[in-house]
DNA sequence: CTGAAAGCGCTTACAG
DNA sequence: CTGAAAGCGCTTACAG
């Protein structure tokens, strides 16, 4: 019935008021800075509470010059939309974000057009952004260096002066490498995607430590770089077929996924007739059959200690340049040995 | 060398002291709102245009009790982040605010806990929301609701005065039943997810409808709702095996995909022993072996319409309660008749 | 310990 | 057509 509709916004004037103080110190009793009574501040407290008042984010953040908002910038083209690398990445950055009062924008980029994230900045905002790819020659991170607005990547990036943290591709796809070297296979595919992210080349660089580890090197007319659609993933396995290779590493689930629909469609088994692995593994692949050998990330958790890590930096701490997180080596079937 | 380091951030104050105008004079050519002579307008408009000056939208927001920002409210459960659907979805959304200045927020919500959302909207961090997800309970819903915030939902949603965008699941999904009763398919399987979601009603109903239309009715003991896991799922297509199914209709492409996983592991032919169809279509089974017969709905489009429609709703424009937008039935090979 | 006042960077009646 | 002033809802020296 009487709804209790009125929608007036309560202020910190209005409380300051009721309770017969100044708004100074219905301020500071919120905040908790500058000096104030106990017994005033547990008043204003209480009212506070009862009342459910909330102060204005936005007004607050204005004369403090801080917006209280993180810039999340992600890809908007197709392809990697598709990942839900980035999604889960989002989740522990925005449970972060959200403990420490912030909150998570978002901007979309492609590698060409990054107009999305300049009118953020431009505009004034957000106060740290977290950019979650990065590119050999890193428009997003030049424009932002040149802004001097504070940021980190998800994602290694060659600028050492870049606050950074990754997963350590290289070292996983080493140890990857390594385990199926170690089990006699040497006749080794790898199909990678763009050359211009880092992390297709940290994969790189693993997949060939490895073979360096055991005095051995790697077929180069076996690795693909670049490969992006389907078409060009069904013509290099056929070639692979052809060539009657033993292994073949993608560097990531979603062209693994199109390397096995088209071994399907060849019948040709996994990994009776040919074995597979992936460099990196969502959930997409999760209940293939045969289970495939892959490496894992925890990107929700990346997702967290990025978001912490910019938050740190934002706040003036040190942060390190570099952090690294861990992995895990899943071995399934589609890498075993058929005896 | 010298690299203009002043980061300084340029004011409106300044532009008036520079331009020796009022500051009110720079407002109103910069908005283009109250008279002002076009002499004098230019004059500003060039100067901004050469020194790049970009008005703080926060300081705006506050003057005009505005934020620009929209909410984008998304779940933050595992299971469904896997869906490419959110992200699609927002890459459309954040295209159309984008270009009317608007940002993007997101508050990542499950179904118990909304607190994300709760504090974006009490530190008035938004000026209107978008669900991307409709319960048949829906908490976030009745939240704003009470609170009075504009907001519309993608998904439909029982309560008839709440904006809605959606594709016409029920619609879509009658249609794509039909097809495979007049084929001469009888023995019809159903598996859906989460009858908390509106969604799952919807196709469910639509289902029903195409039996309806052709004068028969669905086997009830064939359809298996609120199926959450790959363990449910294996156990029900064992069930369909042992009963001699002809058709089994998924109602999304993560359990589609979990469904052709285990007749692959059953060495059950597609479409040969069973056919199979899927009633959301992702590009998680674009390139699956056999082809995935499924509706196909254009999610950035549904995007950039509800983003359009929460914007028209912000500025007291009086917008449809409900917009269904259309679908496309893909026939492919994981339904033929084999001959 | 508390408050009046200036300020964050804009907008917008109101007056001229 | 233009400007001085008040206001959006907070914070924070500064003074007492």
């Amino acid at each position: 019935m009487d709804e209790m509709m009125d929608k007036k916004k309560v202020t910190i004037d209005d409380i300051a008021r009721e309770l017969q103080v100044s708004k100074t110190t219905v301020s500071r009793a919120i905040s908790g800075k500058g000096r104030i009574g106990s017994a005033t501040r547990e008043k204003v407290l209480k009212y506070i509470q009862e009342t459910n008042y909330k102060p204005n984010a936005v007004a607050k953040g204005l004369a403090q010059s801080k917006t209280y908002n993180i810039g999340f910038v992600m890809p908007g083209d197709y392809s990697l939309v598709d990942l839900p690398f980035f999604q889960e990445c989002l989740v522990g950055v925005s449970e972060i974000a959200s403990s420490y009062d912030y909150d998570v924008l978002i901007s979309m980029v492609s590698e060409r057009d990054i107009h999305q994230l300049e009118r953020v900045i431009d505009n004034h905002k957000v106060d740290g952004v977290i950019l979650t790819r990065t590119l050999v020659k890193d428009k997003p991170a030049e424009f932002l260096k040149s802004k001097g607005i504070p940021f980190v990547t998800i994602g290694t990036t060659l600028n050492k002066d870049v606050i950074q943290v990754d997963n350590d591709h290289r070292s996983a796809c080493r140890e990857l490498t390594g385990i199926l070297l170690m089990r006699g296979i040497r006749k080794m595919a790898l199909i990678g995607g763009n050359k211009s992210h880092v992390v297709t080349q940290k994969r790189l660089q693993g997949f060939k430590d490895a073979f360096l580890e055991q005095s051995c090197s790697p077929d180069n007319s076996l690795i693909y770089m670049d490969v992006e659609n389907s078409v060009m993933i069904e013509k290099i396995v056929e070639e692979l077929i052809d060539r009657q290779v033993e292994c073949v590493i993608c560097m990531d689930d979603s062209i693994c996924t199109h390397v096995l629909n088209k071994l399907r469609k060849e019948k040709i088994r996994v990994p009776a007739d040919i074995k597979v692995a992936s460099f990196y593994n969502s959930s997409l692949l999760e209940s293939n059959v045969p289970s495939i050998t892959s490496l894992n990330f925890d990107v929700k958790e990346m997702g967290m200690i990025t978001c912490k890590t910019l938050l740190d930096c934002m706040d003036g701490k040190t942060v390190h340049g570099r952090t690294l997180l861990g992995y895990e080596v899943s071995l399934k079937e589609s890498t075993q040995n058929i005896l």
